[in-house]
DNA sequence: TTGAAAGCGCTAACAA
DNA sequence: TTGTTAGCGCTTTCAA
């Protein structure tokens, strides 16, 4: 890495002494009028007679002035931001997720504070609600995963912060609320797939079990082989941890000690990738030796050798419902009218069917 | 200007909402002291008797305040939040480089107001800058590609924006600051490095050249071929989006157009992906009839069939840098006592070379 | 339709 | 070491 700082004459504009910024006294001064009136006009007040708005427009157009939203969430105890949480952008779920969540608060006229976690399983929870609480957010979207017992302290210190919040993905709560995949039934509809087509045997490449998804996804994929009476046993599943790299290795061990595996559902996308490398490197022919079924329906997965069947859920519109949601709460607090009950959102991930899980129909 | 401010400690509320935070008043009653005294206590002033700090410090402990960070921003002019631009969060690559940003950002205390570009080529750029300096963000980072001519509002607007910027991935320019990859080398090793295995016939898959990047890449593989002594023809080169499908169809036209290939490097890893998954339905072999290097280094490349080669960059160091530069900026600015002399930082992409570009030496 | 006054919660400059 | 005064820039009463 190199740097060359390059010693040009500096453009005058960028240290310019602090030019000070027209303030709403200025317009009021230019336009002989209150600061209040001008507010008005700011606000879209109906109070302000025609000509003194357009008066005042006109001049604010004219020496450029902005209000100082801090300022005015100050005066209004307002401040039309929310706070996000999020870990691992890294990886594409996140941020998916959290691409939906700007482009809603957009919509909407909010901004957005946002913080990553260091790791996914955080435990430093209240310095971060305390920050969120300090810079007067409206409302918070905690859009990290639920692992462990790591959401211990939403009776304990949430009370405190008394901020709306909506999380995402996560088991099903009675005092917050949720907008969340159904991983559930998505990987039931999965294992259905590969047992309409007649496979018997079916493994589970799961995701870390400490994961309330990857435990959800581990419990839909069980749930469809006992209805269709097939009996279940440890040899048929093993752990990975997203990774391709650990969906690589896990799949040698799974097809070691599960030979006769004829069909596989791995909890995400990115691991089944790492499975079907394996697969080739071991002379495992897909779809016709092992049919394989993955989770997320991320854009490359279309292009893996063979291309990838998979669930592919909506993490984007995930995001866009917390915003809706949780902006709908804050508004109801402001109003307070009305009991809060909270929500409960899922959303099912849809079937995509390739061609490595085409095969015709055994049995 | 008015003078405002409470002069009295307020003896009743009459109006009370709800849950009413406790402000700098109350720890000041109970404690006896007055709000400055608080205040020096919160900025770890040395100008406090140390029993008066404790004192002070138990009471904040015990009702549990938290000053109001609007309200400090409001006062000191300062709010230690930074702005960032994004675009395109749904793809890996800004991601990553938000992530670098918002661990880097955590590590300097400072807070992140984020606003993702609804398309990479957007052009309502003043409504977004105007945003930022309404809300009194000390610097933006601008992590948006730079595409076409939409880097045209730099002389034109920020002048008047006047808060200090910091660009990610764009060409260099005399009056900002700049942090990137070095496209054009990375490009120009990976080509010398098909060029290294023998190859004389080596094609490009580039991305949209309307994105700087993609430019960038395209002279690195124009150079490596130049210094070879191999003429250059517009049938070697076929331009893809960036994304796999793209990179499908592109490599169909290009192997028709370019029978004689050997090499070929492609613009991103998904764009390799896809280009891998046309070599193999068109029976071509990789590496043995083509050998292919990609760019970038996502995770997932190394699990392609065949494992890709490929240029890894480092985007998150991009944000970590990004990030450091600016606030550095900002303190010399604050400071005003040097002279502002824009930085230009560029990172080098490292060559990772796996299955599909190994092949016995010909020639 | 407008303006004066009193905040929002905190910091900074200046005294004491 | 502490308190006083005057803001930061805007909004919200309330009265006119």
């Amino acid at each position: 890495m190199t740097a060359h700082g390059t010693p040009f004459l500096p453009e005058i504009w960028y240290f310019m002494p602090k030019k000070s910024k027209s303030t709403i006294y200025d317009v009021a001064k230019k336009a002989g009028v209150s600061r209040q009136t001008v507010s008005r006009v700011l606000n879209n007040r109906q109070d302000v007679s025609a000509e003194t708005r357009l008066r005042i427009q006109n001049i604010i157009e004219e020496i450029g002035y902005r209000p100082n939203a801090i300022a005015q969430s100050l005066g209004r105890q307002r401040s039309n931001v929310l706070g996000v949480v999020t870990a691992g952008l890294k990886y594409i779920g996140p941020s998916r997720t959290l691409s939906g969540i700007t482009a809603k608060a957009e919509e909407l006229g909010n901004g957005l504070l946002i913080k990553e976690l260091a790791s996914f399983n955080a435990n430093n929870v209240k310095p971060i609600l305390q920050w969120f609480q300090s810079h007067q957010v409206d409302g918070i979207i905690w859009a990290a995963p639920e692992i462990e017992n790591n959401r211990d302290w939403i009776d304990s210190i949430l009370p405190e912060i008394n901020i709306p919040i909506i999380f995402i993905s996560m088991e099903k709560n009675k005092s917050v609320s949720i907008v969340t995949i159904d991983n559930f039934s998505g990987a039931k509809t999965a294992t259905e797939h590969l047992l309409s087509l007649g496979l018997n045997n079916i493994g589970h490449l799961s995701g870390p079990l400490d994961w309330w998804e990857a435990r959800q996804r581990k419990l839909g994929w069980e749930a469809a082989l006992t209805e269709a009476n097939i009996d279940l046993s440890s040899h048929m599943c093993v752990e990975g941890n997203w990774s391709s790299r650990s969906g690589k290795s896990a799949f040698v061990e799974l097809s070691d000690k599960y030979p006769e595996m004829e069909g596989l559902f791995v909890s995400n996308d990115q691991m089944a990738l790492g499975a079907m490398s394996a697969a080739l490197e071991k002379g495992i022919k897909i779809p016709d030796d092992l049919a394989i079924i993955g989770f997320d329906g991320i854009a490359e997965s279309e292009f893996y050798c063979p291309a990838l069947s998979t669930m592919n859920q909506n993490q984007n519109e995930l995001g866009c419902i917390a915003v809706d949601v949780l902006i709908g709460e804050i508004e109801k607090k402001l109003l307070a009218d009305e009991v809060f009950s909270p929500k409960y959102i899922e959303i099912k991930p849809e079937l995509i069917i390739r061609r490595s899980s085409q095969i015709l129909k055994r049995r």
